[in-house]
DNA sequence: GCCCAGGTGGGTA
DNA sequence: TACCCACATGGG
């Protein structure tokens, strides 16, 4: 079995396991963008928390982006990391402005994936993941973010060559994966992560991929030279 | 108190 | 280019 064959598989296993993901309502470009950010490093629940609070708190994307730069981090605080993700909001908020004339991003559609990535990317702040996030999720382009569950299953599965930067594997995943399992193995695979493919537990062996992954062999034969210290 | 959730950018070799 | 670390909050 080549890779392809491998990813196929193992988005097929995943499937049957989990059924094609339904996901909510999407948002434009522009709020999935500022939603993203907030959501980098930190779990859902704070960044819903702070995505909350800034809408809240500012009624439009322009009053946010000429807003005092400390009621933004003081509004986004419960994501973490507020000293950063504040200014950079901003930064990005002023920067789309300056580049485009109005504050949307809905221009991107007419773009290829490509160039709306590098469009995006060119922000500081907005990383790889970021970017294929808002490709993905709210202009319907052909994009596999890669977070850090994605990275760590991926290489547990022999996806993907062992050592390989975030970076690397974006493009190395979007290669491998046909596009129109992108978003279902995104959803599948973080789903897998959380919930089974937890770092250093012992629970490789209830996973439907088991059969699949050398890992939870490696897993298992490390755990039994521990036990035997 | 400690572990867990979980991206990006800047610095260094 | 490849690694290492700072950045911050909240729930269990």
């Amino acid at each position: 079995m080549d890779l392809h064959e491998r990813a196929l598989a193992v988005h097929k296993k995943l499937l049957e396991f989990y059924g094609y993901p339904q996901w909510g309502d999407s948002y434009p470009p522009l709020d999935q963008l500022i939603s993203t950010i907030l959501s980098q490093n930190t779990n859902d629940t704070n960044r819903d928390r702070a995505y909350k609070a800034l809408r809240g708190r500012f009624s439009t994307w322009e009053v946010v982006r000429d807003a005092d730069q400390q009621a933004v981090i003081e509004a986004i605080r419960p994501a973490g990391l507020a000293n950063q993700k504040g200014p950079r909001i901003q930064n990005v908020l002023r920067e789309i402005t300056a580049q485009r004339g109005e504050l949307t991003l809905d221009f991107l559609a007419d773009l290829s994936a490509e160039e709306a990535r590098d469009w995006l990317m060119s922000f500081k702040g907005v990383g790889p993941k970021t970017s294929a996030i808002v490709l993905q999720f709210s202009l319907n382009k052909p994009a596999f973010p890669v977070d850090t569950h994605i990275y760590r299953v991926t290489g547990r599965l022999g996806l993907r060559p062992s050592k390989m930067s975030v970076e690397q594997a974006h493009q190395f995943l979007e290669e491998l994966f046909p596009p129109e399992t992108y978003y279902p193995a995104h959803i599948n695979l973080i789903r897998l992560g959380r919930e089974i493919c937890v770092a250093r537990r012992p629970r490789c062996l209830s996973c439907p991929l088991s059969d699949l992954c050398d890992y939870y062999t490696v897993h298992f034969s490390v755990h039994s030279a521990e036990q035997q210290r």
